[in-house]
RNA sequence: GGGCUUGUAGCUCAGCCGGUAGAGCAGCGGCCUUUUAAGCCGUUGGCCGUGGGUUCAAAUCCCACCGAGCCCA
C-alpha cells in the first residue's frame, strides 16, 4: 500500500521533471532521486514564484559598501561601541553588505538571517515584520542563497552584532540544498571523494579549505618577491615540447593538428631556462606547472607547480645557503616562527643551518654492517657493496632479485639502499649530497670523485622538497650523458630523457658555470600549512572519472 | 599488490545474535517580535553500494564485484 503510494508520487515527480526539461532550468541528474530532487523542485518553484512577483532572482544592481569582513563591530571593543536597537540614532550609518545565507532563526514576527562573506566573516541580519517587503522576501529564501542587505548595525540583547534590515535583496537563488547544516559542528562532510570532486561545496562547508589556498598564494608571492629582489628574472618557457628532458619522468603526450606533430607536456623547466642562461640571462627563474604521467598518491598529482631558478657563477653549495635563507624567511613570514609541526612530527626546525650529509654517510649510518665506505674514491667500492647486498638480502631489504642486483650500477645500488633505509627518516631538513653520476645526466661531475656529481636534494618530513646541482656545461660530457640516456631507454627505462641536440648546440656556444635548483611548491605548501595530502593544497586535484562504476557496469553488461 | 575498516534519507550517523528501516540536521506546514550557530508541534523523504548465494524470510549471514578510508610494500 505504502509502496504503491510512493510509486504514484515518484511518477508525478518524474512527470513534472520532464515538463521542465524544455526549460533551461537546472535538472537533477538521473542518478539523483527522491529527497534531493524534491528539495530542488521546491527551490525551482520558489524561483518561479519570485519571477511571477517581478523579482529578479539573479539581480546584479545591489551595491555593497564593504565586505562583511570589513564591517565594524567584529571585536569586543567595537561591539561595545554599537548601540542597542532602541538606541540606534536616526542618522546612524547604514551599511550595505552581501553574502551567502547559511542559517535562519525564525522568531515568528522577527527573524535572524546569518550571512557569510569572504574569509568566513559572518554577520547576522535582524528582520522585523514591519519592514514588510524585506520580511516577505525573506520567506522566499533558502539556505545557500546570496543576499544583500542594508541598514544600521546594533548590539543585540545577547550582546551580538546584528544589522537591522531596512532593505533586503535576493542576489542569487541557489537551486541546490547545502549538505547538512553548515554552521553546526559535526556536520563536516565525510565523503573525501565528494570534497575534492565538488570543491565548491567543500569550501562552503569548510571555509578553512580556502584558507589553505590563500596561504598558498602568499607563499608563491613571497617566493616571487624573494627572487625578484635578488635580481632574478621570471621567464615563462615552453610547456609543449618536441623532446622530453630535464627530469626522470614519463611525459604526457599531445598533438598539434596544424603541424601534424606529436608533442610532450613538459616534465621540467630546466633545459629552456639553461638556454636562457646561455643567452646571457645570468639569473632566471620560472614558477609554473609541470606534468608527469605517473600515479596518484598523497604526495603526487599529475600536474604540479615547481619553481626552478638558475644562477650563473654559482655552485650547488651557494644554493644551499640560498635555500636556507628562502625557507627560513618564508616560514617566519608565514607562521611567525621557524619551528613548525607537520602532522605527527613535532618541532621541525627550518632555521639554518640544515644538516648536510652524503648518501653514503647516511646509508652507512643506517646499515653499520654494510661496506659503504663513505668518502672513499676506490673503484673497488662497487664490487664490495654489491657482494654484501647479494650475501645479505634481508639486511639490504631491496625488493629485487639477485639477477637484477647484479646488473645494477653502483649509484643505483646506493640510491636504492638510501630510499629503502634512509629517506623516510629524514624528518628535519637535510641536504643530501653526492648523487651518482648515472642518475644525474644534467649535473656537473664532481672533481673529487668522477662517479658522483655536485648535487643535493633537500629532504624534510621524509620527502624530497628541493633538488639542485652545479650544472653540467661541458657540451661533450653532456652529449655522452644523453647517449647514456638513450641506452637506458633502449633497456626499457621509460623515464630516460631524449637526446636534446639543440640543448647540446646551446652548450657548445658556452654556458657560464651555473647552479640551478627546483622546489616543489605543492609539497612546500603541505609542509608550511600542515596539510596531510597534496589534494588539500591543490584546488582541483586529479580524480578518477566520476562515473567509473557505472561505466564499468555497462562494459561488463555488454 | 597485501592487510584491516567501511558503503543505510540531501548531510552526519544508529540498526547488523535474520522477521524488508530509525534519529539529529536539512526540506515542507504551523507557533513564537532579540535568536546563538535557537525552541516547540506536525510531516515528506530509503531498490540499506551492485550482483549472486544460504533461508519460509537478508540492511543484517556467505561469495564476487565496484567505490572510499587507514596501514604495509
Amino acid at each position: 500500500m505504502v509502496g504503491q503510494r510512493t510509486g504514484v508520487i515518484q511518477a508525478s515527480i518524474e512527470a513534472s521533471m520532464s515538463d521542465q526539461s524544455a526549460s533551461p532550468l537546472s535538472r537533477p541528474e538521473a542518478t539523483e532521486r527522491s529527497d534531493l530532487l524534491g528539495q530542488m523542485q521546491e527551490r525551482q518553484r520558489t524561483l518561479q514564484r519570485l519571477r511571477d512577483q517581478g523579482i529578479n532572482p539573479y539581480a546584479n544592481d545591489f551595491r555593497i559598501d564593504r565586505q562583511i569582513r570589513d564591517l565594524p563591530g567584529a571585536t569586543d571593543e567595537e561591539l561595545c561601541a554599537l548601540p542597542t536597537e532602541d538606541e540606534i540614532p536616526p542618522d546612524a550609518p547604514r551599511y550595505a553588505v552581501a553574502g551567502r545565507l547559511l542559517q535562519v532563526n525564525d522568531m515568528g514576527k522577527a527573524r535572524f538571517l546569518f550571512l557569510r562573506g569572504d574569509g568566513g566573516a559572518m554577520v547576522q541580519l535582524y528582520l522585523r515584520a514591519e519592514v514588510q517587503e524585506a520580511f516577505a522576501l525573506s520567506k522566499l529564501l533558502h539556505l545557500g542563497d546570496f543576499v544583500g542587505a542594508r541598514g544600521p548595525l546594533f548590539r543585540t540583547r545577547r550582546n551580538k552584532r546584528a544589522l537591522r534590515v531596512e532593505q533586503l535583496r535576493l542576489l542569487t537563488k541557489s537551486l541546490r540544498p547545502l549538505p547538512g547544516k553548515v554552521l553546526q559542528k559535526g556536520s563536516e562532510l565525510q565523503d573525501v571523494e565528494l570534497r575534492y570532486r565538488q570543491r565548491y561545496v567543500d569550501m562552503i562547508v569548510h571555509p578553512e579549505v580556502a584558507e589553505v589556498f590563500r596561504q598558498r598564494a602568499r607563499i608563491i608571492s613571497y617566493i616571487r618577491r624573494f627572487f625578484d629582489e635578488r635580481g632574478y628574472v621570471e621567464c615563462e618557457t615552453r610547456m609543449l615540447l618536441q623532446t622530453r628532458g630535464g627530469a626522470a619522468a614519463r611525459p604526457f603526450r599531445t598533438h598539434h593538428n596544424a603541424l601534424g606533430l606529436d608533442l610532450y607536456l613538459r616534465i621540467a623547466t630546466e633545459l629552456d631556462l639553461k638556454r636562457l642562461v646561455v643567452g646571457g640571462m645570468e639569473r632566471v627563474y620560472e614558477i609554473g606547472r609541470i606534468f608527469r604521467n605517473e600515479g596518484l598518491s598523497r604526495f603526487h598529482n599529475p600536474e604540479f607547480t615547481s619553481i626552478e631558478f638558475y644562477q650563473a657563477y654559482a655552485t650547488y653549495e651557494d644554493l644551499m645557503v640560498l635555500t636556507e635563507e628562502l625557507l627560513s624567511g618564508l616560514c617566519l613570514a608565514l607562521r611567525g616562527t621557524t619551528t613548525i609541526d607537520y602532522q605527527q612530527h613535532r618541532g621541525i626546525e627550518l632555521r639554518p643551518p640544515y644538516r648536510r650529509a652524503t648518501i653514503r654517510e647516511l646509508v652507512q649510518q643506517a646499515l653499520p654492517e654494510a661496506p659503504v665506505a663513505p668518502g672513499s674514491t676506490d673503484p673497488a667500492d662497487e664490487e664490495r657493496l654489491r657482494r654484501w647486498v647479494l650475501e645479505h638480502p634481508a639486511a639490504a631489504g631491496l625488493d629485487r632479485g639477485p639477477a637484477d642486483i647484479a646488473t645494477m650500477s653502483y649509484g643505483e645500488l646506493l640510491v636504492a639502499l638510501f630510499e629503502r633505509h634512509v629517506e623516510q627518516g629524514l624528518i628535519q631538513p637535510t641536504f643530501v649530497t653526492e648523487f651518482p653520476l648515472e642518475l644525474s645526466p644534467l649535473s656537473r661531475r664532481s672533481e673529487r670523485d668522477p662517479r658522483f656529481v655536485d648535487r643535493f636534494e633537500l629532504f624534510v618530513i621524509g620527502k624530497e622538497l628541493c633538488n639542485a646541482f652545479s650544472e653540467l656545461n661541458d657540451p661533450l660530457d653532456q652529449r655522452s650523458r644523453f647517449e647514456d640516456q638513450l641506452r637506458a631507454r633502449a633497456r626499457g627505462d621509460e623515464e630516460a630523457m631524449d637526446y636534446d641536440e639543440d640543448f647540446c648546440r646551446a652548450l657548445e656556444y658556452g654556458m657560464p658555470p651555473t647552479a640551478g635548483e627546483g622546489i616543489g611548491i605543492d609539497r612546500l605548501v603541505m609542509l608550511l600549512c600542515n596539510q596531510p595530502s597534496i589534494r588539500d593544497v591543490i584546488p582541483f586535484p586529479q580524480l578518477r572519472p566520476e562515473d567509473r562504476g557505472e561505466a564499468h557496469k555497462e562494459r561488463v553488461g555488454t
